[in-house]
DNA sequence: TAGATTGTTAATCGATTAACAATC
DNA sequence: TAGATTGTTAATCGATTAACAATC
C-alpha cells in the first residue's frame, strides 16, 4: 500500500531527523527536512502521511517524536535478523559496515559455498555452508538477506534461499532474478550504475531529476 | 533526451545480448529479449527505438548488430578512466571486482583522505592523496567517480571532486549530495535497501512491480 | 498467403506538483 | 489578527501499457 520509493524517502527523513536531533533543535518544518534530502517540501508533507504523525501549523513537527513514528513505522518489533549469502571481498565489506552498527537490522548469518569458509567468523558474523541455509534460515527467522554472490549462480541462490523462506532480497549480483510475487527484490547492481552514470557524465541529456529518490 | 531508467534497461539487454550470443543465438525476439531480464516485451521494443538499430518482422533483432549498436551507444569512444574515492573495506572490494575486468570504463585512480594509502596499489589501482584530485582529475581526463567515503565526509569530498571536474558519481554513502544539475547521481545505499527490502519482507503490502527498473 | 513480430500512436496508470481551505 | 505551515484535493506530468497498421 505505501510505494517502495515512500518508504526509502521515509528512511532518508530518518537520517535526518537523527541529524536534526543531535542538533538540537526540537522541531522541525517540511521545507527544512525536505532542503536535507534534496526532496520538495511537498514531497515530505505527503509522505509522511504515511508515516500516521501529523505536524502542526506554526509549529512543523516534533522532530523527537516524529522519529519515534518512522521508527515504529519502518522497524521491526524486536530486532530482526538477517543474512549475508556470498562471504567475498564484497561480503566482506559489507559485513564489516554493518558489524559496526546498533541497528534493528542484524546481519546474524553468512553463507558461502566456499567449506573452507563454512565455519569461521567474518567481522563477527557466523559463516554457514550454503547447504545450510535451508535449516539456519528458519531458525534465525531470516526474512531478508543481501545477496553478494557471482552473477552465474545468483539465481540458483535465490531459488534456495526463497525456499528457505526468505522474502526479501538486496541483490548485488548483474542480473534480474525470477522470484514470486511476494518476494521482495532490491538491485544494487555496480557496473549498470557505473554505465549510466559515466554515459551522462559524458555529456548525454539527462532528465533532470536533480535530488529525488 | 534518453530517460536514466532506459539506459540502465539497455544496460542489461547488452548482458542478456552477450549471453545469448555465447549460446550462438544469431537473432533473437523482443519476447525472449524481455524473459531474460525480467521485462515486457514492449518495454524492450521501445528502449531499443533508443538505440537506433531496427529489427524486422519474423527474425527480430539480429544479436551481433543490436550488440554493436548498443556498444556504440553506450561506450565511450575510447577507454575512459574512472576513479574511486574512499579507500576502505568496500572501497577495496569494488576495486578488486572492476580490476579483473576488461571494461571500457576502467578504474584508473583511487584516492583517500589517509596518508598513509596514498602512493600504495590496491588491487592495480594506484592510490592518491585526495588533496592530489585537483590535479590528478582533469590529467587522467576522469568524469566519473565511485564515491565510498564515510557519510559525514561525503558532501565535502563530493563538492572538491565537481570542481575538480567530475560530472557523475555514483554514491555509497547514505547522504543526499547536493550538487549542480549538470552533474549526475546514483545513489547506492545499502542499508536504506535492507531496510526497505527488509519492511516488505516483513509482510507490508507492496507495489507488485515485478521485475522492472 | 497466413501468422507472428515490428515500430508507433493512443490510452492508461501512477506519481509528483500545484493549489487551497483549515489551522495554529 | 496576520502570516506561515499544515493536510488534502485537483491538475499535471511522465512513463508504461495496450492497440494496431505495416512488414517480412
Amino acid at each position: 500500500m505505501i510505494p517502495e520509493r515512500t518508504i526509502g524517502r521515509i528512511s532518508l527523513y530518518r537520517r535526518a531527523l537523527r541529524d536534526s536531533l543531535a542538533e538540537g533543535s526540537a522541531n522541525i518544518y517540511s521545507h527544512e527536512l525536505a532542503a536535507r534530502c534534496g526532496v520538495t517540501s511537498a514531497q515530505v508533507r505527503r509522505d509522511l502521511m504515511h508515516v500516521g504523525y501529523n505536524g502542526s501549523p506554526n509549529r512543523g513537527y516534533m522532530v523527537r517524536e516524529l522519529l519515534d513514528s518512522i521508527d515504529k513505522l519502518l522497524d521491526p518489533q524486536v530486532a530482526e535478523n538477517v543474512a549475508l549469502v556470498g562471504v567475498g571481498n564484497l561480503g566482506r565489506a559489507i559485513l564489516a559496515y554493518f558489524g559496526s552498527r546498533g541497528m534493528k537490522l542484524r546481519i546474524t548469518a553468512a553463507f558461502d559455498k566456499d567449506p573452507t569458509k563454512a565455519g569461521r567468523v567474518f567481522h563477527g558474523c557466523r559463516c554457514y555452508g550454503i547447504e545450510e541455509a535451508a535449516a539456519v534460515i528458519p531458525s534465525e527467522g531470516i526474512l531478508s538477506v543481501m545477496l553478494t554472490v557471482p552473477a552465474s549462480e545468483a539465481q540458483g541462490v535465490a531459488d534456495l534461499l526463497v525456499a528457505a523462506g526468505v522474502r526479501g532480497i538486496v541483490n548485488f549480483a548483474p542480473v534480474r532474478l525470477r522470484v514470486p510475487p511476494e518476494v521482495c527484490v532490491e538491485n544494487m547492481d555496480f557496473t549498470t550504475s557505473l554505465e549510466r552514470v559515466a554515459f551522462f557524465a559524458r555529456g548525454n541529456a539527462m532528465k533532470t531529476e536533480p535530488l529525488r529518490l
